[in-house]
DNA sequence: CTCATTTAGTATCGTTACGATACCATATGG
DNA sequence: CCATATGGTATCGTAACGATACTAAATGAG
């Protein structure tokens, strides 16, 4: 089968590239992905924990990126207070307005401009690759809160939803970004 | 426009786990993608600047990637008599067999029994990004051999090919391969 | 309540990656 | 002949990474 082996050395060799990208402004690609996700997550997924799973990475290795970005006053810990082994993160604003700036990326470029039926074609894909890599190795989908089955909508009148799994509320904002512990319906 | 955004961020979660997947026995990342390189590029490919240009790398860290495989013995150094300062590279049979027990990736196996449509579909999305994304930067496209405009096909009788642009005669094996100096026809 | 277990995260170690810079040897072209 | 370009190595400092050991807080069984 040709065209499986092709295909997959197209994916690693644009991978190798797009982490290659991520040498940009001072900050390592892991700091990168690390930012991106915590603009992206709902806030009951910003933790280094849950940035772990989202990585692939281990824990270890996450609290070292964690902290240097810490340094960098890019990001601020915060005590969980229903949790206190847990550590709550955040962007600061310096870890906004980087982020900001990080708009176009060269990959992003190559995929903007992009006829429509090709980029299409390319995201059933990814998404598709993506669902089964993750499932041959129980990673999660991190997929939008409000696309979740325990995700209640209207539940406290409109625009305010509620979280079967976690018993709490949630505004549009958090139904909107990813989430942990997110299934699909 | 959302979907450019969501495209490029499956691209970044996909490459950022295919990059975690390169951990495996005992090798790193870019020393499974040198191996992976050096299988495929024919013999004027095989030398660390044209691994370096692939890679989208530097030359300083390429060199070093290729000296840890050299200890290991997966890879061989050989003087290029044409040009001392150059060097070639070659596979050992130790790292040709090592790279023959690497076919199935976690990458390989989710893109490995994809519904057609959908695994053309991404082909053709991937190749797309990856050639506009290499235009933007002066990388090279590393295409197969055959397929170049410098390729001369059976100039030297059934089977015997010539480059026009190297003048060097070509093998089938060669005509099969990637190269650095490859354009499309 | 107590104690074993689990969970969330940190600390440390050794190796590698990586960009940056400096450097060396060989080629190339006035 | 000599300036410059090219292919590659050496070295430095930072970060990444897996591995292992560790701390503290939560949980759960008796």
């Amino acid at each position: 089968m040709q065209g499986r082996n092709e295909t997959v050395e197209l994916i690693e060799r644009l991978a190798r590239l797009v982490f290659n990208d991520g040498h940009s402004r001072g900050l390592k690609p892991a700091q990168w992905e690390a930012l991106r996700y915590l603009s992206r997550a709902n806030r009951f997924s910003r933790t280094p924990g849950a940035l772990t799973a989202y990585l692939g990475s281990t824990k270890g290795t996450v609290s070292q990126t964690v902290m240097s970005l810490e340094r960098a006053g890019l990001v601020e810990k915060a005590a969980n207070p229903a949790d206190r082994r847990s550590v709550h993160l955040d962007l600061t604003p310096a870890g906004v307005a980087l982020l900001e700036t990080d708009g176009l990326t060269r990959v992003a470029q190559a995929v903007d401009g992009l006829p429509e039926a090709v980029r299409g074609g390319l995201e059933a894909g990814l998404r598709t690759v993506l669902a089964r890599r993750l499932a041959a190795s129980g990673g999660r989908a991190f997929g939008i809160c409000g696309d979740c089955r325990h995700f209640e909508r209207d539940a406290g009148g409109r625009g305010h939803h509620f979280c079967r799994l976690l018993h709490q509320p949630l505004g549009g904002e958090d139904a909107a970004q990813i989430c942990y512990e997110q299934e699909a319906a």
